[in-house]
DNA sequence: GTGCAACTTTGCACTACATGCAAGTATTTT
DNA sequence: AAAATACTTGCATGTAGTGCAAAGTTGCAC
């Protein structure tokens, strides 16, 4: 039996909580499936439930549409990088956080699902509402760690600065992953990744030096 | 007769352009007319068809949806600024052209309709979908117009940087335009409308100090 | 103004989306 | 094991969105 402490709180899989999951992503891995064989938006609703093994019905009990189902690996993507910025401490520069965070990106495992479906809808804005959200989603949540960090500090009531700061940052690392996936593709090898790391970088230093005007593009130091 | 100069370019709003105009702005009044009276999501394509005295499928000959149509609101509003954007001379800093463009937005004119938006959609998230769209769309031009003005400049081919300036500018846009909607309601009056022409300034200000850390919130010198 | 060409609107048919509801099945609790 | 709870499923219903061809407008040349 995995209990494991008497008073654990968190961490009761039970089966009911297991077979949700399992069925999430089933639901997932049978739309990206599809996504790889028959191409963005050929294939319905029907067809992903047919292939995880579902009803149709059961399958609008987990997702609101297709798109939503296949966005749920950007958020999946995006949500680590909200963990690593929650862990980072309190008194740290918000923009190093927003570096340490968006570094914990450029990791195969968290990439290899987004790289794949960016190279699978690109040019077809399937995705991009879905996408759109996802990335909207994300800065909510950076604007309420940021919010709650800057609440003590001076002008940290600001409304207008944590919000103008949450929206900048997503817009940098948004800008770095399109710079990146438009010059590297679907290329997971470690050197790709290394610049994607330092394009996450790079832009939360631009941000860091109010986009300094003709600044020599590499001169940054970023590591 | 209207014919001004004998080489005009533009301007041969010939009957079949005018009816068209005519159309889909019959048909933006019917929709938000119809916001107003039964509220987000209570009505259908087929009412705002009928109010607008069109056909159902003529309504989607010009808007793939309602929120689409709902959203060209939202699209007006943001292609008055990108048209100041793109009337500031090229050798201008881009966030003081950026500053003076969102500045045109704290007209009467032009954010009464938005405004009036908002009240009748917030919370609903009914028009998320269009509307995050909208202000993409707008990022997309800012990094159109700011690529071509950057092309010259030393360090100005950065891909990265532009990508992230114009996503940066359009957050800070967005950000003040939330922050006065959260204070201020949809409260149209002259000393509101200053209130958020200089929400407007301060976001790029704030943009252009690279968020300088927990400086004193309104001490930062914007007109 | 007549007539032809180009464009626009409209009705119809059809597929797919999305949700409510009630009955069935699995899991948890007692 | 029975009762309570949660999840799945099929069915019914209303709406979204698109292709197509017929009918209606507008523009243009003669």
């Amino acid at each position: 039996m995995p209990n494991t402490s008497p008073h654990d709180q968190q961490a009761p899989p039970s089966r009911r909580e297991l077979n949700k999951a399992a069925t999430r992503q089933a639901i997932t891995d049978a739309a990206l499936e599809l996504l790889r064989t028959k191409g963005p938006g050929n294939f319905t609703v029907e067809d992903i439930a047919d292939a995880a093994g579902i009803s149709r019905r059961t399958f609008f009990n987990y997702f609101s549409s297709t798109d939503a189902a296949l966005a749920s690996i950007v958020h999946g993507f995006l949500d680590t990088a909200i963990q690593q910025f929650r862990l980072r401490p309190a008194e740290e520069p918000m923009l190093e956080s927003a570096q340490a965070a968006l570094s914990a990106l450029a990791d195969p495992e968290a990439v290899a699902p987004l790289a794949e479906l960016f190279t699978l809808t690109q040019q077809s804005s399937l995705m991009a509402h879905s996408e759109l959200e996802a990335w909207d989603h994300c800065r909510a949540q950076v604007f309420a760690v940021a919010r709650e960090r800057l609440a003590g500090t001076p002008g940290g009531q600001d409304e207008l600065y944590v919000h103008a700061l949450a929206g900048s940052i997503i817009s940098c690392g948004k800008a770095a992953m399109e710079v990146w996936f438009s010059r590297r593709g679907p290329d997971l090898t470690t050197g790709s990744l290394t610049e994607l790391r330092q394009l996450l970088i790079d832009s939360i230093a631009l941000l860091g030096t109010g986009f300094a005007p003709p600044a020599s593009p590499s001169a940054v130091r970023s590591s």
